[in-house]
DNA sequence: GTAACACCTGAAGTGAACTTTAGGTCAAGG
DNA sequence: CCTTGACCTAAAGTTCACTTCAGGTGTTAC
């Protein structure tokens, strides 16, 4: 067996910049494990900062921490996670990012082209027509998150 | 006096793919102009129609009702906004846009550097090692958009 | 011994952006 | 005449991601 220190809620707190709550928060839901030492206190692994570290720089790309949560099962549950583990959620990182930097791109264009121009026309923007592509979207009565037509 | 001609709530719900509950929320934190007609109802400018439009793709863009209202407040009051007034706009979105991408873009670095190498490591990888840049950030407990440290 | 400190619990509070509910008005259609 | 549909109001409920609160435990320092 390996030596796998275990730290307390304290520490994770002040490696991460995380506040205690928070940290409590995330192993209430899952996302971080944890084993109870003396007056069940809780003790982490020392790997639940990169682990947090993950979920910080996730929540910045918008993960929801369902999603995050979702991530992170894919990471193997009883070793520490490798280094290939990681590449793997780095490649779904990566591609995501390329995606967003894509939408981006696009939605400037849609931004020149229509409130750009003033027009915003409905019988020309795509941007604000939505009667056609989206009034039969299902039940949804919001555009979700890149769910806006024409972009 | 040009003819505006007035819509009522069901229409823009429908033209902008909104629900109708949402326009009544837009219109009692401001965002929305809107006279009453016959029984209290609800009668908007067509122009609403763009304000929506304009709102659903700020939001997407990440923007809060707050920041949309003081993007807005930017625009004439009385008047229908101009072509130049939607410009304005979408030079600040353009530039944003910009931003954003190249804020993207250094995150994808920062990944491949730090978690796509599986090191992660405490002394050499700034994506979570917050406590020497972050830990004296005043109060705030958590990192917020943009400021996490070394991106 | 007592105070400080780090931790614990469960429950309630927060803010954003809405939706849902419950009950009411008004006009048109069968 | 009565029902349907579109609209109204005020108030309460929902989800997310936490924080705050109130009260309790256990260890170390003076």
């Amino acid at each position: 067996m390996k030596k796998d220190p275990l730290i307390s809620i304290g520490v994770v707190a002040k490696r991460t910049g995380v506040a205690v709550s928070a940290i409590r928060y995330y192993e209430s839901v899952g996302l971080l494990p944890a084993v109870r030492g003396a007056g069940g206190r809780r003790l982490f692994p020392r790997s639940v900062i990169r682990r947090v570290s993950f979920i910080l720089i996730s929540q910045q790309m918008g993960y929801s921490l369902e999603d995050i949560a979702e991530l992170i099962a894919t990471l193997p549950d009883q070793r520490t996670p490798t280094k290939a583990d990681w590449q793997k959620l780095s490649g779904i990182f990566s591609r995501d990012i390329d995606r967003r930097i894509e939408h981006l791109t696009q939605l400037k264009g849609s931004l020149a082209g229509c409130i750009g121009c003033g027009c915003l026309s409905l019988k020309s923007c795509g941007l604000y027509n939505p009667e056609d592509n989206a009034a039969k979207q299902g039940n949804g009565p919001r555009y979700l998150l890149g769910d806006l037509p024409g972009i």
